[in-house]
DNA sequence: CTCTTGATTTAGACAGGACTAATACTGCTC
DNA sequence: GAGCAGTATTAGTCCTGTCTAAATCAAGAG
């Protein structure tokens, strides 16, 4: 299994850290060299669905084991120690999307759910098989990519499709992997990583974007700004 | 996820009562029509290794769940709802096994333990989807049969290898699924399911069994009484 | 019928996680 | 620099599950 020792809830707080210390700053191109980001609490609490007390609390414990640095009220940020663990199962995680999308015909807004209910009790040997089964995949079906065994995490591009301007074309790299309303949605109007796409043109502040999709002469779809920030391209 | 709101522990504890009541009292050819065989505390308590205190209170617990009737100092048994859930589990586990064993080439015996990991947060989805790949099998890769998803046990043959008389020809039908070592050794002298055998002799009181395999004209060889006790054939 | 022994259960603690209510800190505004 | 709003942390409970030590039951031996 993963990181072993550290329970269940114990990886859902690391697996969340590490997702929000990757969104969260995009620290304006300052802050790189080990300025480390700190999360909020309240942050990681939201996230989980669970009380800002429950996570001070696992916060404090994750410190104690050296996995989180956690200053009180200054917020928390992975230690190396807690990034290793993170990773580990972000990459178990991504693999078993990918296995079962290929695999096992999931459907692509189902594969999220179900490899979170099965990422924590994953054995490196299994997840080794299932790597070499699919070819040593390099992005799960989302586009995200996914970190190799030793724990180094590819970059990838981070401009969002928010940030198009009019006219231009770009690259879908990758999408949300939870939020399966949306991903249905995607996957119907042709929305998905590996597709080129144009901006057309925009709704008034804060509107729709609207996409036309290659190879694809129906009228434009129409993309909230929450789902275009969240949809990232190169 | 398995009999859902049902902790993984708790699983733990119904899937072991299963399994005791199934391979304890073989009583007698009498006792069917639901005398429910009764399983001791302590029977539990030392199949999962946890004190005896421990098994006491998750019976109750489970007793209060109605998944088991439990009688102070007369042992538990499986009710009809948790007979459903434990054959869930074990219908999960044996599917898993199989998968693992069949698609992924995890070593045979290595297959139990890695199963046992998954089986608790494995989807009907997903299972139902294995189950299709693997073409739909009726048995695991150690004979045991997949209970079907409503939760039927097909009969098998409950006749051990220990119990046959020398000089007769039967087929192995299944042996253990956990203790490795064992199964190393098995798939190495080829005692598999499937195949025929014949006990050539037998050593003295509880000695050894002298097991000549078909096709095989090394000689034969020695298996404990321990182990042919718990192989079944017909 | 009583005693002894071994299996079981009760009692009492503890660790992990989560919650609500109450308190304390931080930082922004004036 | 004082006040306030909002965020975080502490306090105190609860529920699972597990343990050890102590008490209790059941059943066979005499």
């Amino acid at each position: 299994m993963v990181g072993t020792g550290t329970s269940r809830a114990a990886l859902a707080y690391l697996k969340a850290l590490y997702a929000l210390e990757e969104e969260s700053p995009r620290s304006g191109a300052r802050g790189r060299l080990g300025t480390a980001r700190r999360v909020t609490t309240s942050a990681i609490a939201e996230r989980l669905a669970v009380s800002a007390p429950s996570a001070t609390n696992m916060l404090k414990r994750l410190a104690a084991r050296d996995l989180v640095s956690y200053e009180p009220y200054k917020g928390a940020s992975l230690t190396r120690k807690g990034r290793a663990v993170a990773l580990e199962i972000v990459r178990h995680h991504r693999l078993l999307e990918t296995y079962l999308v290929e695999a096992l015909g999931v459907p692509w807004e189902e594969a999220h759910a179900e490899a979170e209910a099965l990422e924590s009790n994953l054995s490196e040997s299994v997840e080794e098989r299932m790597f070499a089964a699919l070819g040593r995949p390099r992005f799960d079906p989302h586009g995200h990519s996914i970190p190799t065994r030793n724990g180094a995490m590819p970059k990838t591009s981070r401009r969002s499709l928010w940030d198009v301007s009019d006219g231009e074309a770009v690259l879908v790299a990758q999408v949300p992997d939870s939020h399966s309303d949306a991903l249905r949605y995607l996957a119907e109007v042709g929305v998905l990583p590996g597709v080129r796409v144009t901006i057309e043109s925009r709704g008034p502040i804060g509107g729709p974007l609207f996409v036309r999709v290659e190879d694809n002469e129906d009228a434009p779809v129409a993309l909230s700004k929450e789902i275009t920030e969240a949809i990232w391209v190169h």
